[in-house]
DNA sequence: CCGTCGCGCAGAAACGTATCGGCTCATCAA
DNA sequence: TTGATGAGCCGATACGTTTCTGCGCGACGG
């Protein structure tokens, strides 16, 4: 009743607005502006606001100035939920790297992570998205609680859960190393690991290998595969035999002794090559362990992206990954798949309405999107070059060059 | 079927939601499956199925789990764009690092920020909030485009326009370091600057140490400023002389030059502290210049993060600002506070609801709930310890321990 | 003088959820 | 028999946008 004086005291222009809402809402709740009161300060209606503010519609530009300088007065920012709500985009983009271990969060673990994750953030927001970094596991809540336009999977195991939900909620994923094959990705980026581990052999052997050892790990993922698997073609073209000690690449001690066992063989190797960061310094140890001198008596590299490589004694040899421009390519493959999909989408659903309405099918428009998705983006693929950072621990006499090294890429894609 | 019969059953009930919809929206768009196709399935209104997924509301156990099995059939996943527009929380904090150079984005950089930023992604995760990285400045439209329950600032500027444009909207702020003291925040966490410095200069004192160097930055943030008077108030005390060389701090090449500098002073010191990262290899450098060894001619002690100074030669003691500490302990503080202002809000939001409908009274629920704010968190503060490591070249004999200093801290708020 | 066109704008329907209040029964005491 | 009680469930509304559809009207060609 009180109420009800009240709103009779009020003018009739701004109370039709006020009548649409829930009466006394207006007072009890926080007084965010929203874009009705732009509308109804600048004298026009919300179509013209939003329409004014989003550059779109036909407007004059008059109209457009009056209603950004009342906004810009009313201090009207607009709401990113309802926004993501109506739209279906949120500009948000998850970053998941799956871990090995029983730590729940390793990032910036090895040099790798850290550095990826800072181009692929930066990458994000020049295109207008935030990034952020969500667990491997989908049991935690936050899955469901953020709205996400799509996700870049770092590592992917081979049947890992968490992509297949996402997909199955058609959110787009990108994955940084190769999927497995039933993985049904986006889009991949990855090192062409075979060129790497080649070049890098035949740099050792240019510096006087006779036996390049490898020291690898016992897991399955594509990373190890593909280079052991260089590394043993590279051998059986030499005439070389293979020397290799593999151990769980994520015990942090069995690192340590794999190298000690490494050097200890009866058929010790002269040039070692190590596939994970720290096997650098482990292999260094070893060596210091055992007399040996590097590199006169025994060549050294190892993939990191550490520059701690850059100050021990000697320093050491190291192939990079580039991550920094993994992690950009990653962002970029995946806004395309969202933006692209986006499109897609929306011309799929007009498509869908208007036949709908005249045939009356009803499942046109939603298979008609599929394929439309499935036909106009055949999974993309990046494959990156590699840089091996000669330094003094790979050859004999002490000079730092760096020597970029690249196969010719597949294109890119459709 | 029997879902059909029962659905017809129902009649105008449910009937008059699929009149009130667009009619033909449902087989054109695509085939989201909502709470409403759930609730269909499961013969249940709407609100029983919210209520059971949620755990609220009064229901027997059994519709409870036939909701949760039904939704599980349908594959049914809450949309968070909906949940957020309507709950008003995201899930999402959002963590910036004010940079002082023109690179957009340089987290990382340090190793400082690195495991800030994953320690405070960690413990946003562990009580279910994602993290975002934004940029600093505000022009970016992510700002507008991504829904925040809160934001955690590095280094805030003095008049950082991000931070009141933040508090403007109601959106909780933390700092890591202490801001500037007209900047509204919510909280902070800092270390004990002034502790460390006088700790560590008290450690170099101990190693033999007869004039103490600084090198120091021009910049005029906290944690320059504080360090920097703590030497000046340690020289005073103990009746040094004070020596120091002060360079802009982003400058990369400034460093080096400053460091040389430092030791190219007739009154050259017998021992530098250096507040930055990179002083450390810089200041190695200018000694082996100069000739001079360290620890025996020179002690060394530099603020940072990274590992490597574990093994320069001599390894370096190092400063630790313990950075996972303090991302952890920013986390906890700006969830408090994002969670007690939404208790406070809504607690609020009744009590002005229902007195306003007694007594008619306007701004009852507003200023009420602004000084509830206020009056129950008067910006939560946490001082944390630092950690010094010792390595050779503090200390004129080869040992390395580890010796933590920390001062009394000042009650955590409250 | 009239039909048509296109510009400038408005109304209203979604988007998918949470939640307040209230409705309908069965149970039970008076 | 009946009013009270409470368990179990539902209708409706609001969150704040975007966008589809379409209306009024001035101008212009015939």
């Amino acid at each position: 009743m009180l109420s009800g004086r009240a709103y009779d005291q009020v003018d009739m222009t701004a109370a039709k607005h006020q009548v649409s809402r829930g009466d006394d809402t207006r007072r009890s709740r926080r007084p965010r502006t929203g874009i009705r009161d732009v509308a109804a300060e600048a004298g026009v209606s919300i179509t013209t606001v939003s329409d004014a503010l989003n550059g779109k519609g036909r407007l004059p530009d008059t109209t457009r100035s009056h209603v950004r300088s009342v906004a810009d007065r009313l201090g009207y920012r607009p709401s990113a939920a309802a926004r993501t709500l109506r739209t279906g985009r949120s500009g948000l983009i998850g970053l998941t790297v799956t871990t090995y271990g029983e730590e729940p969060f390793t990032f910036t673990e090895f040099a790798y992570f850290a550095e990826m994750a800072r181009a692929a953030t930066s990458a994000a927001l020049a295109r207008g998205y935030a990034l952020a970094i969500l667990p491997a596991t989908s049991q935690h809540d936050v899955w469901s609680n953020v709205a996400l336009d799509g996700t870049v999977v770092v590592d992917p195991a081979d049947h890992d859960p968490v992509v297949a939900e996402l997909v199955r909620q058609g959110i787009p994923v990108v994955s940084d190393g190769r999927p497995a094959s039933d993985l049904p990705v986006a889009g991949w980026v990855d090192n062409d690991h075979e060129a790497a581990v080649i070049g890098l052999l035949d740099h050792l052997a240019a510096s006087g290998a006779r036996r390049i050892g490898l020291l690898t790990g016992t897991g399955t993922d594509t990373y190890t595969r593909l280079s052991t698997e260089a590394y043993l073609g590279w051998c059986a073209r030499v005439g070389q035999p293979p020397v290799y000690e593999a151990y769980p690449a994520h015990d942090p001690c069995a690192g340590a002794l794999a190298a000690d066992r490494l050097l200890a063989r009866p058929d010790r190797p002269d040039a070692v090559y190590g596939l994970y960061d720290p096997n650098g310094t482990d292999l260094l140890a070893a060596a210091r362990r055992y007399g040996l001198r590097v590199p006169e008596d025994l060549l050294l590299v190892c993939c990191s992206e550490s520059d701690v490589y850059a100050t021990t004694e000697p320093p050491v040899t190291t192939l990079s990954l580039q991550p920094g421009r993994i992690g950009s390519a990653v962002i970029q493959l995946l806004i395309d798949a969202i933006e692209d999909g986006a499109a897609a989408r929306a011309a799929g659903a007009g498509r869908g309405r208007s036949a709908g309405r005249r045939t009356g099918t009803r499942h046109t428009g939603h298979t008609g999107a599929l394929a439309t998705q499935t036909a106009v983006r055949p999974a993309q693929q990046r494959v990156m070059p590699t840089e091996l950072i000669v330094r003094a621990s790979s050859q004999p006499r002490v000079r730092s060059v760096t020597v970029s090294q690249q196969r010719t890429p597949p294109a890119a894609g459709g």
